[in-house]
Parts: structure tokens; sequence; C-alpha cells
DNA sequence: GCCGTTTTCGGCCCGACTGTTTTCAGTCG
């Protein structure tokens, strides 16, 4: 069986290619690949065991692509990728990832110039020789020159994380906030949806003086580079080659623009069909009926206009959700004000815990949380974990402490290590003292998906188990997860009656949006969980709601939005 | 190459910025 990321990659290869032989990334060629890998993208099976008719059915695949991906799917090979593969070599291709280089000037310097790789180019432009050429000068070619010195830095496929973003993009909303005359400076783009790795940072700034904004933004200490400046857009470079684009729009058209700038693209064309659909216009502006401004100020205002909800940014990613929306099938999507308690957390009973048991526990009352509970890591982790001893000393301080809050419920929790071969920390009977466990992936990282799969589901299959934590143990990008067979693992969630941790750290989303989705159909419950360590950590439920979310998860799939009875129960499931 | 409550052909989202040009093409998001 071949996976549906190897049928996209050989789409996405076709769809770049294309664009370069057609000369335009615009062509609706390259489009009609980049909407059906979009559909495929969304497709929650594999492709490859579907006959080209069942493909067809898939939105934005049509005959043409469906033959060819069973083409890949029957001989391992697509002869049109094969053609154009041999017209375009992998060196030239490279070269479209230069900042400022398109298809259509790649073109025309490989015709004129013979140029087939990097180092031709860099030759080329030593010699002055673009600037020569028509449509090209002397500024395109020192504009090229510098981006390819910084292609490391700055290439267009660079993705940051999204908890390295994040910071960055919060603290310059703040500041910009913070201007005479700003009446709002909100981040947008792919980390206004929590995109696991965004591309740049993008800002709407709603003022009237757009001029004021935009030389706060060119003189801002942290750019180190202006990459361009308009009358109402800035784009700076980062230190770290990080690209934030600040978009100014007067206060009234705030709405129009978040809409716009928070996208997805494909979310933003669906939207701007369904305003053409009923003769209208959608752009950052506003919505329009030919000179009349239909509204602008509120996203939600135009989405009303649309016939539609608000829809959170978190799943505006043209994966059903606008048609789910419109005919009513779209789940009653979790929110962060119906979070009750928090699953995953640390004191400084933990090694790596950074605040005290009473710090952390007056921080979980200060959100009105109803129950919580205090999950230190368990004796099998050497440096971090508690022995029998010091874990039934910490349950007699949580019991205490529990008495100066009796609105809330202190669970006695354990955050279990999953070992190589899914045994777990104490013995059987220990672990049933604990009032919830969350059991987690903290080594052997490297082992065959068979072995993580058996693994998985021998821990899932002790009664003490509640919940199984960050999934993969992934670090967004800085460590890949554990391979695993998603679709057994859920199916054993589900049959167990044991939770998914949707950990809301953000170098973590883990379980991903995507599982999480597969295991809302699978009928898995869920428990969306800080991993706290620190109080300040507590703040990160809004990142794992805004996940559940991009899963498509509703309240009542998420245990702790229920009620204490109810939860309580669910804890008790299982023993 | 895809698609359809304007359906089998003729459309296909929309605009900012830049550089090279005198009205627009290319790139990008």
């Amino acid at each position: 069986m071949i996976s549906n990321a190897r049928i996209l990659g050989v789409l996405a290869e076709l769809a770049k290619l294309i664009a370069l032989d057609e000369g335009s990334s615009q062509a609706f060629k390259v489009r009609a690949y980049e909407n059906a890998i979009h559909g495929i993208e969304g497709y929650p099976g594999n492709v490859s065991i579907l006959t080209v008719k069942e493909m067809e059915a898939i939105k934005g695949v049509g005959g043409s692509i469906a033959t060819r991906v069973k083409e890949f799917v029957d001989t391992g090979s697509v002869k049109k990728l094969d053609e154009l593969r041999a017209k375009y070599p992998p060196a030239l291709v490279e070269l479209l990832k230069v900042p400022g280089l398109g298809p259509k000037t790649l073109k025309l310097i490989r015709a004129e110039l013979g140029i087939e790789t990097l180092d031709d180019l860099k030759a080329a432009i030593d010699r002055q020789a673009l600037r020569e050429l028509p449509g090209l000068g002397r500024t395109t070619e020192e504009k090229i020159a510098k981006s390819i010195e910084r292609l490391g830095l700055h290439g267009k496929d660079r993705r940051t994380p999204i908890a390295e973003a994040m910071p960055i993009a919060a603290g310059l909303a703040t500041e910009l906030a913070a201007l005479p005359g700003v009446e709002a400076a909100i981040p947008a783009g792919s980390l206004r949806r929590l995109a696991e790795t965004i591309g740049d940072i993008d800002i709407v700034v709603a003022a009237d003086d757009a001029q004021q904004v935009m030389q706060a933004v060119a003189t801002h200490p942290a750019a180190t580079e202006i990459v361009g400046s308009g009358e109402t857009k800035t784009s700076i470079l980062t230190r770290s080659g990080l690209q934030v684009d600040v978009r100014v729009v007067a206060p009234s058209q705030l709405g129009a623009a978040l809409l716009y700038f928070t996208g997805s693209k494909a979310h933003n064309v669906a939207l701007r069909q369904r305003a053409i659909d009923r003769g209208w216009l959608l752009n950052e502006y506003g919505l329009f009926e030919g000179e009349e401004l239909l509204a602008a100020a509120d996203e939600s205002e135009i989405y009303q206009r649309l016939d539609l909800p608000l829809l959170p940014p978190s799943i505006r990613e043209n994966q059903g959700e606008i048609e789910a929306a419109a005919n009513g099938s779209l789940p009653d999507l979790v929110s962060l004000d119906q979070v009750k308690g928090d699953l995953h957390f640390h004191s400084d009973q933990s090694g790596d815990g950074r605040s005290s048991l009473e710090e952390m526990v007056a921080a979980a009352a200060d959100r009105g949380y109803t129950y919580l509970a205090i999950t230190e890591h368990g004796e099998d982790l050497a440096i971090n974990g508690s022995s029998r001893e010091q874990m039934l000393a910490h349950r007699d301080r949580i019991r205490e402490l529990n008495t100066k809050y009796p609105e809330m419920s202190l669970l006695f929790g354990c955050e279990l290590n999953i070992g190589p071969q899914g045994s777990l920390d104490y013995d059987p009977e220990f672990r049933l003292l604990f009032d919830w466990t969350v059991a987690s992936v903290h080594s052997h990282f490297d082992l065959p998906a068979e072995v993580q799969t058996s693994r998985l589901l021998k821990a899932m299959a002790d009664p003490a188990v509640n919940a199984i934590g960050h999934l993969t143990g992934r670090y967004i990008g800085r460590r890949p997860g554990i391979e695993l067979d998603v679709d057994t693992v859920l199916e054993g969630l589900a049959v167990s009656g044991v939770a998914l941790e949707l950990n809301g750290a953000l170098d973590r989303l883990d379980a991903s949006a995507k599982v999480t989705r597969g295991a809302v159909a699978a009928g898995v419950t869920l428990v969306i969980s800080t991993d706290s360590h620190h109080t300040s950590d507590l703040r990160r439920m809004a990142y794992g709601v805004a996940n559940a979310q991009r899963g498509w998860a509703a309240a009542a799939d998420v245990a702790n939005t229920w009620s204490t009875e109810r939860f309580l129960d669910f804890t008790r499931s299982r023993r």
C-alpha cells in the first residue's frame, strides 16, 4: 500500500514542474493540481486502494489527475512526471527557492544565458549578465544576488515552528498596539490558525494613520533588513531569517482584513467564490455589492452575510468546514470557556517542575477549574520521577491542600512512563492508588512502528491508565515523533476507553489535529491538557483547545469539559 | 486540469509591491 504522503509528493512535484513549464504558478493547470492536492489532504482514507472512478469523487480530482495517481500506484512512476524531470533537472528546479526568482524569470535566464545551476546563476550575476536582459535590470540582479546569499536563512520553503514564532508575533503585536492612534494589532496568518509551522508572521494593524506604523516597523530593532515597504504594507526580516509582514487597514475594515490575512488561502478562495455566487465581491477591504459596502468591520458580519456562522480561525482550511457550516453538520466545536479542569500537571515535586504545588493549585483555582489532576512523573524517569514513599507523602499534601479549595476536586495523579516494551512504573497494585494517570513515551523514539504500536497497546491495557499523553513525543521542528500505526492505536483507545491527550504545549501539539480528527471519527474520548511545569504554562490550554478545534472536536468528545460528577465517574470506569 | 441550481464550454480570487516600463509583468501571499 502506498501512503497518501507519497502520492501527494508526486502531485506536488508535478505542480511545481508544470508551473515552470507554463511559466506561471498561477496557471489554471497548476491550480488544478493544487486543488487536487488539497482535496487528497482532506481525504481520510488511503487513496492508493481507490479506483480511478472513486478518486474522481474527491473534490478537485478529475479524470486526468486520477489516472496519473493510478499510474503511480500501479507502476511506481508517472510518464508525464518523468518527461518533465528530464526537461527540468533538479538543480534547475532548486533555483525556484530563491526569493524573487519565479518561473518566468527562470525560464528567461535559462534560455538567454544557459543557466542550469546555482553556480551558473552566481557566475552570471558576477559578470553582470542578468541586468542586460529585457525586463530585468541592475536592481533585480542585485536583489537576486542578495537572496542567494541568504538562501539557507530564508528560502521560500523554510518553515518556522509555531512555538518559535508565537512569542515574536505576540511581542511585536503588543508593541504596535501601543502606538498612538492604533486601535488593534493582531497576529493573523497560519499563526492565528495554529498551524504547526509557519512561513512568515502576518500582523494586521487597525489605524487611520498608516505612515506612522510603517515607520515604526521599518525602524524596529528586531528588523535586520527591510524586504519591502509601501504605504500600507512593510515586510522585515528578523535575525533568525523569519519574515514579518505588517499590514495597516482602516479600523472600519479590520474584519475583512483579518479574514483575508488569516486565510487559509483555500478558505479565502472558497469564501470569495461564495460571494461571487451571490453577485458580490470579497476582498481585504470588505464584502461589496457593486459600490455598496455590505460588511467589513467584523469577521462574524461577513460570514453572516454569506449565510455562515463565524468559523474559528483554527478550522479555516477549506477541508469541508464551509460546506458543513452551511448545511448545519459542523460539530459544536469545543471552546476554552467549556474547559473545567487540567489533567496533566506537574509541580516541583517532579524534577523538571518549576512552581510549587501550592502555586500551581492556586493558578488552577484562578482559572475557575473545578477539578485538577496533579500528575508528577513516575519513578522510572530516573531524574524527574518520585519514589513510592515520595508519592504517598505527596498524596497527603494534595489531600490537605484540597481542604483549602472545597470548590475544586484535586486528584492524586501520575504521569506514568511507558517503557520500550510497554511496561509502566511501580506495580499494578500501587498504580491503582492514583485517582488519575496519564501514560506517556519519554524514550526509545526510534523503534519500528509495529513495536511502538504494540508498546502503546500494552500500556493502555493496564486498568490504571486513564489517558495516553503526548502520543508521539514529537517536538515540532526539532524531533520527529515515534512512528506508529495510527488507526490501530485509535481503535485500541476506543475499545479500551482510555482517553487520548491533546497536549497544548506549542512545541508539541500532540496528538496532532489530523490524528485528532481521526480520533473523533473513531469515537475516542479526548482530554485537553497543558502538561504545565510552571504557573505560566496554564495558558497553553487555549492552544490545546484550538488544536482540538482543528481536529473538529466537540465539547462532548472532551472529558475535561464534563461536569465534575461525570468526569469522576469516568476516572473510575476502567478500575 | 477541473467543474456545474447560469452544467459539457468558458470560466477559474484578489490585490500590494517592485522594477521596469511609460501602462504593465512578475512575484508573492
